[in-house]
DNA sequence: GTTGTGACGGGTC
DNA sequence: CGACCCGCCACAA
């Protein structure tokens, strides 16, 4: 895409540790906003939504923090959060409908 | 410098 | 349970 604009030093501390979520596991906006330093969930979010580094930072395993799945690959709706769903299953993470248990899978 | 917006969160009603 | 409001930080125009 051309209208990507180099990441800020928040967004790439929020790439980072998306990064470090281990298979199986999930976390949240709020705590990744809190382990990068900086930000809120908010910035996680937007920082999330243009995530330039696709496969390599594990989106799919960020959800709110009342455990609804939140967005994947740029949307909150649609065949991307079919995928979504998918893929956490694939890694061993129950999904109920639309939602997490976080109190398993939320570390 | 100012304004609007968002893949959020927590509190109220 | 759901609907609503307010606060939060970073970013684009």
């Amino acid at each position: 895409m051309k209208t990507d604009r180099k990441p800020t030093e928040f967004e790439m501390s929020v790439y980072q540790v998306v990064r470090t979520i281990p298979r199986g596991k999930v976390s949240t906006y709020g705590a990744v906003a809190r382990a990068a330093g900086r930000g809120t969930a908010r910035s996680v979010g937007s920082a999330l939504a243009r995530n330039p580094f696709a496969p390599e930072v594990p989106c799919h395993r960020v959800v709110r923090a009342d455990g609804t799945l939140g967005g994947f690959n740029g949307a909150t709706e649609g065949e991307e959060m079919t995928r979504k769903t998918g893929m956490l299953r694939a890694e061993g993470v129950e999904v109920a409908g639309d939602r997490i248990d976080l109190r398993r899978f939320g570390v």
